[in-house]
Order: C-alpha cells, then sequence, then structure tokens
RNA sequence: GGUGCCAUACCCAAGUGGCUAGGGAGCGGUCUGCAAAACCGUCAACCCCGGUUCGAAUCCGGGUGGCACCUCCA
C-alpha cells in the first residue's frame, strides 16, 4: 500500500517511507491539563489516530509518542501574564497536582471513549525535566543562548534557517506588535529556561545550573522526542496554530542542538473545528464543549468519531448541533446495514480458515480503491463513501461485504464488530413513566384486539407527550422524541 | 502591517482537466394494520468576472466574501 502525507514542510504532497524501514516514530502534541478538553482539540486526536491506523494498515510498527504537559506557562514572552497551571489550581482551589492529575485522567478517558489507540509513550513534562536541561546545556554549549534578567533565550539569530518552516519574514513579522520585547534582543528569541522570581515561590520549580526556575514553553516537546524516538522523527503531528511558534521553536533548538541533524521529516498540521458563527473553538474565549457534554445529550463518543470521519483533516470542520445529529444518523445507519453483513461473515468462517476465503475480483476492486483513499494523505472522508458504497453493492455477498468492512474497521475504529451500547434512559419521574407506561399497555391491548382506531388515537396522545412508540418483535417500546 | 487557507446542491462533505463521490434531510415506492427500521428509486451544485483549452468545479488572472496564524491555544 502506498502512503502519500500532505507535508508542512514544503507544502506538498510527498510520497511516504520511514527512515528506518518498517519502523515509523510519531510525536504527537498532547494537551495541556489546566481543564478539560474540548471536542476541537478531540478532533485532532481522533485525526492523528487515524493516521495512526492508516500506518499499521500500511504494514508499519508505529512508535507513538503524545504528550502530557503538566507545567504551567506563562501566557506571555515577558514575565506578565498568568501560568494556567496555578490559575486552574486557584479557580478550583486545589494544587497544581491535584489539578494535573485530574484533567489527565479526564483526559484519558475521553481517549479510550473516541477509541482512540493507546500511544507507545504518555510522557509528563514533568517527568523529563533532566532532559530539558540537558538540552539546554547543549545550546548553550554551541553558543545559541544568552541570559537575562529572567532567564536564558534561545538567540534566532544565530540559526539563519529559523523562519523557513512557517515562511516568516522576521522583519515584517512584528508589525502588529503583540509581543512584548521585554530584555529580549530579538522579537523571535524564546524562553528556554525561566528564573522563579525572587520574592516568590512557584507551585513547580525545579533547580538547575543556572538556578531554580521551570523550562520553557517549547523544550518538553523536544526533549521527549529525542529520548524516546531519537534526534530524527518521522512524523511530527500537532495542530496548525503550532505552526508559527511552537513548532518552529521547536525546530530551532532541536537541530542547533543536534548540529543541524533534521529535527522531523514529515509535518502533519490538523485544521481547527469551529463553531457556526466560524470562530474557531477555543478555550480562551470562555465556554467550550466537551465530550461529556455530548454523551449529557445522548450522543455516544463513537458518534463524534464518526462527526470526525466526514471530513478531511487539513480541512475546516464546521461543529453544530444538527450537523452533529446527522452525522450521528448516519452513523447508526451504517451500523444497522452492517449488522447482517457482518453476522453473515462471522457465520461463514465458522470451521474454517481465512485461506479458504480468497478475495473475489469484486472485493479486490473494493479493497483497491479503499487502500488508494487512505493514500490520499489519509482521505477518510473518501474511505468512509467507499465502505457507505460497499455495503449497498449487492454484486457481493453479505459475507463478502461484511468481511471487507470488518478489515477496514481497523482504520476507520468505529468498533464495529460490538453493538453501540444504549443511550442512557432519560430521566423521567416515576408517574409520568407509569402514565405513559398505562397508555402504552392500553395500546397494545386495543392492537391486540384489532381495534385500529383506538391503537391509533393512543399512538396521538402519546406523541402530544412527546413520546414515541416502536413496535419490535418482543413487544412495543417507547422513548422521548429527539 | 505580514503570511497562509477556504468558497461545491436544503445541510455536512469528497473530488485538482473529460468518467454517478458519499452521507443526512426531503420526495416517491416496497414492506409492515398504522408507524418505526430496512430496502429500492429520485432530486439538485460547483461565489462572481475574464482567460487558457476541443473540453474547466478542477489550471491562470482579477474581484467579492469568510477564516486562521503572527500572544497560551488542537
Amino acid at each position: 500500500m502506498k502512503l502519500s502525507l500532505h507535508n508542512t514542510l514544503g507544502r506538498r504532497l510527498q510520497s511516504f517511507e520511514p527512515l528506518h524501514p518498517g519502523v515509523v516514530g510519531m510525536y504527537c502534541c498532547g494537551p495541556t491539563v489546566y481543564h478539560y478538553a474540548h471536542i476541537g482539540n478531540l478532533r485532532t486526536y481522533v485525526n492523528e489516530d487515524f493516521l495512526r491506523r492508516s500506518l499499521e494498515y500500511a504494514g508499519y510498527r508505529v512508535n507513538h509518542v503524545v504528550n502530557i504537559t503538566d507545567v504551567g506557562h506563562l501566557t506571555s514572552d515577558s514575565d506578565e501574564g498568568d501560568d494556567k497551571m496555578e490559575k486552574g489550581a486557584a479557580r478550583e482551589g486545589r494544587t497544581v497536582w491535584e489539578i494535573a492529575a485530574h484533567y489527565t485522567n479526564a483526559f484519558l478517558l475521553d481517549w479510550q471513549r473516541l477509541n482512540l489507540l493507546q500511544p507507545s509513550h504518555w510522557p509528563k513534562a514533568t517527568d523529563y525535566i533532566a532532559q530539558q536541561i540537558q538540552l539546554v546545556q547543549e545550546l548553550e554549549s554551541r553558543g545559541f543562548v544568552y541570559r537575562t534578567s529572567d532567564g536564558l533565550y534561545f538567540d534566532t539569530e544565530k540559526f539563519p534557517a529559523y523562519g523557513d518552516f512557517a515562511g516568516l519574514r522576521l522583519d515584517k513579522l512584528m508589525a502588529g506588535v503583540r509581543v512584548e520585547l521585554g530584555d529580549k534582543k530579538n522579537p523571535s528569541d524564546f524562553a528556554l529556561w525561566k528564573f522563579s522570581p525572587v520574592d516568590k515561590r512557584r507551585a513547580m520549580e525545579w533547580d538547575s545550573p543556572w538556578g531554580v526556575g521551570f523550562p520553557g514553553w517549547h523544550a518538553e516537546c523536544s526533549a521527549m522526542s529525542t529520548a524516546l524516538i531519537g534526534r530524527t522523527l518521522d512524523i511530527h503531528c500537532g495542530g496548525t496554530d503550532h505552526i508559527r511558534v511552537h513548532h518552529t521553536n521547536e525546530i530551532a533548538q532541536s537541530e542547533c542542538a543536534h548540529d543541524g541533524e533534521p529535527f522531523a521529516r514529515f509535518w502533519i498540521h490538523n485544521e481547527f473545528l469551529k463553531t457556526e458563527d466560524s470562530d474557531k473553538m477555543s478555550k480562551s474565549s470562555g465556554e467550550f464543549l466537551t465530550l461529556q457534554v455530548l454523551i449529557d445529550r445522548g450522543f455516544h463518543a463513537l458518534d463524534y468519531r464518526y462527526f470526525c470521519a466526514t471530513a478531511h483533516y487539513r480541512k475546516f470542520l464546521t461543529f453544530s448541533w444538527p450537523n452533529l445529529e446527522a452525522a450521528r444518523d448516519a452513523h447508526r445507519a451504517f451500523r444497522r446495514r452492517l449488522k447482517p453483513l457482518l453476522d453473515a461473515w462471522n457465520g461463514s468462517r465458522q470451521g474454517e480458515t481465512d485461506s479458504v476465503h480468497e478475495f473475489s475480483e469484486g472485493q479486490k476492486g473494493w479493497q483497491a480503491q479503499f487502500e488508494e483513499a487512505l493514500g490520499q494523505d489519509v482521505n477518510i472522508p473518501k474511505a468512509l463513501g467507499i465502505a457507505q458504497s460497499l455495503a449497498r453493492d449487492g454484486n457481493l455477498t453479505e459475507a463478502q461485504r461484511g468481511r471487507l468492512l470488518l478489515d477496514w474497521d481497523a482504520v476507520l475504529g468505529l468498533d464495529l464488530a460490538q453493538d453501540l451500547p444504549d443511550p442512557p434512559p432519560a430521566i423521567v419521574d416515576a408517574d409520568q413513566s407509569a402514565h405513559i407506561d398505562a397508555l402504552v399497555a392500553a395500546r397494545t391491548q386495543a392492537r391486540e384486539s384489532k381495534d385500529w382506531p383506538e391503537a391509533d388515537r393512543i399512538r396521538k396522545l402519546l406523541a402530544d407527550l412527546q413520546v414515541v412508540v416502536t413496535d419490535t418483535p418482543t413487544g412495543p417500546v417507547w422513548a422521548f422524541k429527539g
């Protein structure tokens, strides 16, 4: 299976091959655990999971690293602004360490609910302080570092290729003047190590060769990726917002510390989830939606995964409740359609080995289409369309279709072999519930005596109460509308 | 001020020069007492103006509109 990926480095589609045959080193920027992840954050991890699964489907072993940022950083390059971890602690009356533990757990729960594959490593920034200090020492010994009153800074002037990755023109960059220069020599210089303020203790601080303080904003990704994957990554993922600052700085400090060895060969950047009024969803602007809110509204986490699968990772996706509902309906109908196909396949291979079931010509054609879609920059929406079409292709037997779809689920990650658990029952008070049960029972009685007008009259009464009755082989079932 | 991205039917969304994307909603039908589900069928689009070409949603130029990044952010 051939795989091409859009590489931000060069901004074009490039045929992918890992540095070491058969193994892919993939680093993905993870969350800062000062608050819940919102569904926009989660879209990126879902898309990265599609990439990971596509790589594995193509036969690679993936050394997948996702960091947990549990160190607070300041909101600006000078000493203004708040430390997000400390702000979270103050907000909730807990210690920064409690905050980190709580939101890390919440994040891992979301990860599991979205059926994302576990990374090979989940490094925490606070567990890699020594490696970050070492990185700064390597830079210092090579002359890329200078010291100001508040910390150690990377001198971007010493790295001529600094702006290349993001296409930055440093002379034009700061015309908007939103960055405080402070004691820095150049506006684009960034902190490698910050000193703790002399007058107060920080909740998180460490000893270093330069004094007590904490690491700069970008050091952890460079230090941890080098420690767990190596100096050159095959793939580095993140959101588009990270291109300008975070990833540009990662490249600068990593390549300068490693005497020019390339930091990452492929850069994959995920586009944002937008809200209906065209804003990106962001934590700093106040209100945001979590996966839990979706679940509370009766959606399944995999409904959201399916929603993500409907758009390509390099395109904006517009979130709205009707859009999510449309995805949910499509997802549920897809599963219902697949059920008999999967059953047919499971039944047909009872007691036989898979080698008995060579692909038919028809299956080979579908398989080729599916792999081609994945190979074209992980085009999951296209692959999903192919899966939908295959499900309805009457030229193949149910078992033939079931086999392919079950196989493709290794990439789609919808856990199709399992039934989706029923949504939690709506909360109703006992009186109301009894009243509805009585009406449903009355209708059942009318149906049994074939009194159709009476049965329909009761259905209407129930409809007025926003109750929908569905007749099933095992009897009527009722639920609230919507 | 700089840089980049986007515009496809009612909605979401693939598609980078000729070949029905797909889904949701709608509509018609089959099947069910009626519904629901399922299945079958159906509908419609390429922001505007030029250009290149036998042929443009796709390439080029110019508009218009929207967004993002340059501050922590996926």
